[in-house]
DNA sequence: ACTCCCGTAACTAGAGAAGTTACGCGATTC
DNA sequence: GAATCGCGTAACTTCTCTAGTTACGGGAGT
C-alpha cells in the first residue's frame, strides 16, 4: 500500500503491452503480474482508456489492448492521463490574508508549473516502446 | 491536515521573520499565527535548527531567530532542510525480478532526479528576503 | 524558587489510497 | 437463448501517513 503505485502499474502495464500490443488481456492476469486486485487494475487503465492509450472489450474473452502504436506512447502521456499532478500548487487555506503567504504562493507555485513542465518534457522523450527495449 | 503542509509552515514562518531578522519569536506564537499547535512547529523548525537557518534559545524569554541574513536563505536551502523529496524513486517493492520494472525504474529514476534538480534550482534562486520585499 | 519556553516522546484523529466484495451489463460461446 | 466470462462501478474495509494533542523533563532567565 504505497503512494504513486498507481503511476507504476500504469507505466508497468503498459511497457508490457508494448511486447504483443494485439493481444488482449484480461484484467485479472494484469493484476497478478502486478500483484495487485483485478479492480485496482481497471481502475487505473480506466483512466489511461479515458486518455486515448487503451481500448477495453467487454464480454467473454474481452480485456485489454493498447489504443495506438507503443513507439506513439510517451510516459508523459500515461503520466498526464492519471492525472496526479506532482507540483500542486501546494495552496494554503489558512491564507488568511497574510500578504507573505500570498507572495510565497504566487512565487512557489510558478516554480513548481515550471517543474511540472520539465517533468512531463522530460518523460515525453521516452516511448514505452523504448522501454520494452531496454529491457530485452 | 494536509500533506506538505511542513515545507508551507516553514517558508511562511521564515518569510515573516526576515522582517525582524533579530527578534526571538515564540513557538506558540508562530503556532498562532499559522493556525496550527506549538508542537508541529518546534518540530518543523527544528529540522530548519539542524539545518543550520536557525537558532532556538530555551529558557525563560527564548524562542527562534534566524541563524544567519535573510538575503543568505534561500527556498531551495528550506527545501532541502526538510528531507522532503518531491521526487521520490517511486520504488516498487513487488519488482520480481521483472525486467520491464527495472528498464522503468531506471528510466523514470533518471528524470525524476533530474526534475528534483531543476526544482532545488529554480528555488534557489529566491531568498526569503525577497518573498517578504515582493509582499510589502 | 518560580516561570517560561524549548525538546521529545507517546498517543489520538483524520484523510487518502489501495484492497476487497458485490453486482449489473454486454458480448461471446455453446 | 442460456451460460459464461470480463469489464464498469459502487460501497465498504484496511492500512499508512501526517498533523494535532497531551504530557513532561530540562535549561535559562526573573
Amino acid at each position: 500500500m504505497k503512494r504513486n503505485s498507481r503511476l507504476s502499474l500504469a507505466l508497468h502495464t503498459l511497457s508490457h503491452m508494448a511486447h504483443a500490443p494485439d493481444s488482449l488481456r484480461k484484467s485479472a492476469d494484469i493484476a497478478a503480474h502486478a500483484g495487485t486486485n483485478p479492480v485496482v487494475v481497471r481502475r487505473v487503465l480506466g483512466n489511461l482508456r479515458q486518455a486515448g492509450l487503451l481500448v477495453s472489450e467487454a464480454g467473454h474473452s474481452g480485456g485489454w489492448r493498447l489504443a495506438r502504436p507503443p513507439q506513439e506512447i510517451t510516459l508523459a502521456d500515461v503520466y498526464l492521463a492519471l492525472d496526479e499532478r506532482l507540483a500542486a500548487p501546494q495552496i494554503d487555506d489558512t491564507a488568511h490574508g497574510c500578504s507573505v503567504e500570498h507572495a510565497l504562493y504566487d512565487r512557489v507555485s510558478k516554480v513548481m508549473a515550471e517543474v511540472e513542465q520539465t517533468l512531463i518534457q522530460k518523460l515525453s522523450e521516452t516511448t514505452i516502446l523504448e522501454i520494452r527495449d531496454s529491457a530485452d
